[in-house]
DNA sequence: TTGTACGCGTTATCAT
DNA sequence: ATGATAACGCGTACAA
């Protein structure tokens, strides 16, 4: 309940003794104002505390700065990371980052759609679940300019950014084979998210490939609980895995962990061990992990980039796909 | 560069065939409309894909429903988890979070709430850094309200909250007594933040009313390898320590990944560990870490009710301290 | 209950 | 280079 305590460009013209459009013209580049006015309109502002208001700014001009990041789990440290680099970016490029956290409910990233286009977002940026095509068109034809970062959605209009997984769980399961392993497994989620599908998928195929099957388990969500329960159950096998590849670094820690203390296993030499996301945690000493990075920096990069830009294609831009690299470390033999 | 795309409440009302301000009665909470026009005006903006525009709306209520949340070092998991809380918490308010990424350098926060005073933010929460006197009194001049998370500092206007780091630190030292050890160390960043000092501060106070000495090694930030450092530092003493109190979680997995692999200890039996902010590993198999929760989630509400309020005292909301919760685990002798 | 008219703080346009 | 004026989309006082 702020009653208007803001200064506006009015006051400053006023004790400037100018006019309000030399206000405004002092404050937006490439305008024309003399040196003098100038001068003493920057004066004034500084004595009032004067600073532009970007929400009429943005009322006139049809573009308000802010761009949504729509993401679930901000916690985690992979998405923490993202997050961490387009923030940055964003302010790099003189934009504005607007968070809204989803969670896995149903029309939960529809609604925080909903808020981007109420603040008038530039654009908005989805990093987690997946909009209904009807807000993805409303968008669309509002101006909204749409990011979906391995969504793997295949309606036309948004950027796409996806990492090649098909290929990383490719090489895993060729480095998994050098290694001498001969009993594959791959931990996964419930989640069945598009790109942990396609890791998957990539992996047994490559595997297949190459003469070796892989027993699949999945449970739960991506995190390391899940990946204590995922070695309870692949460890107690029969015919035991001697190489995991775990969805996700976390899921990775939570297998690791349950697989030397429960299991008394040694990593690499009785169990190699691979992951995704080359979290901060897959580099310390506990886990020492091989895993992929995803360039987490070059996919900000694109995604920013694309929002300067005019290109307003009739079908929107190419989809862009980017290399995972990959993190050798020390679960897995040889290297 | 979007050109006028956006629906807006004249487009709605024409299809509707009613007058622009029954639109914005139908959409404004409490106003009086019939409720066949109301029909009628909800019906029109659906098929439209109509959205109340927030920038305009902010600009007459001079109430934007943005908050602003300034923080460095987004992606370390405290941090994280903090700021996962407040969106969180932020959203079920009806608000949105504006996320402002600060780094180390000078008048990084400055220019944060600067960022927040454009966006006629209602108010900012300052995670990280400390704003210089003569901005937080421009943010309360303007009618922005602040609130300063564990950053100690003295000027009234602002809602402080605060943990309370020096009971911590001396409940620590108490329980390291207790399980008999008697050469105590803590392990501390050079950051020298007003929280990591009261935490260094109450641990040293309480160790010397109990009869023992303190050594106290400051290195690099709070993080992973800082902690690596410190255990190198500490446990070639001469006098090793038997005990170690970390100024935060980080610091402790990486002091524990030393002291095991490096130095072949054991915890507890060898070494008692203790740390500080309850990060999801702190709770992993590697580390079950003897350490203290900050109440997040009470942070956060305090916070965020306060924004709620009129409260307009006249040198601002009292203090808040929120003592830390102890989470016992398996890092100190005991229990 | 409904519509008209005005103001919120900007920027853009158009004279000067 | 400068100032007056219109418009952006909305809420609301006021009159009907």
């Amino acid at each position: 309940m702020a009653s208007k305590l803001f200064v506006s460009a009015q006051e400053v013209a006023r004790r400037a003794g100018v006019s309000r459009s030399a206000v405004s013209r002092t404050f937006t580049p490439g305008a024309s104002v003399s040196a003098e006015t100038r001068q003493r309109v920057l004066k004034a502002a500084e004595e009032l505390g004067y600073h532009v208001n970007h929400l009429a700014r943005g009322l006139m001009r049809n573009e308000s700065g802010i761009v949504c990041l729509i993401v679930s789990d901000v916690a985690t440290p992979y998405r923490a990371a993202v997050l961490r680099e387009l923030t940055l970016q964003l302010q790099n490029a003189g934009k504005v980052a607007m968070l809204i956290n989803t969670d896995r409910s149903d029309g939960s990233v529809d609604r925080a759609l909903h808020q981007a286009i109420r603040y008038r977002a530039d654009a908005s940026v989805i990093l987690s679940g997946l909009p209904d095509k009807s807000i993805v068109q409303l968008c669309l034809r509002s101006g909204q300019r749409l990011v979906l970062i391995n969504r793997d959605d295949d309606q036309p209009g948004p950027l796409r950014i996806n990492v090649d997984d098909a290929d990383a769980g490719s090489r895993v399961a060729t480095a998994f084979a050098r290694a001498g392993c001969r009993r594959l497994a791959f931990a996964n989620s419930l989640a069945g998210t598009p790109s942990l599908v396609r890791r998957e998928k990539g992996f047994v195929a490559a595997a297949a490939a190459l003469g070796l099957e892989v027993v699949v388990e999945r449970y739960g969500a991506t995190g390391y609980e899940a990946g204590q329960v995922l070695a309870q159950r692949l460890l107690t096998r029969s015919e035991r895995p001697d190489a995991v590849f775990c969805a996700t670094d976390l899921l990775a820690c939570g297998f690791m962990d349950a697989a030397r203390r429960q299991f008394g296993l040694a990593v690499p030499s009785q169990l190699c061990v691979a992951g995704f996301d080359n979290i901060e945690q897959a580099s310390w000493l506990s886990y020492e992990l091989t895993t992929f990075a995803q360039p987490v920096d070059r996919i900000a990069k694109y995604a920013i980039d694309w929002l300067g830009t005019d290109d307003n294609g009739e079908d929107g831009p190419e989809p862009i796909t980017l290399p995972a690299e990959l993190i050798w470390r020390s679960s897995i033999r040889g290297g």
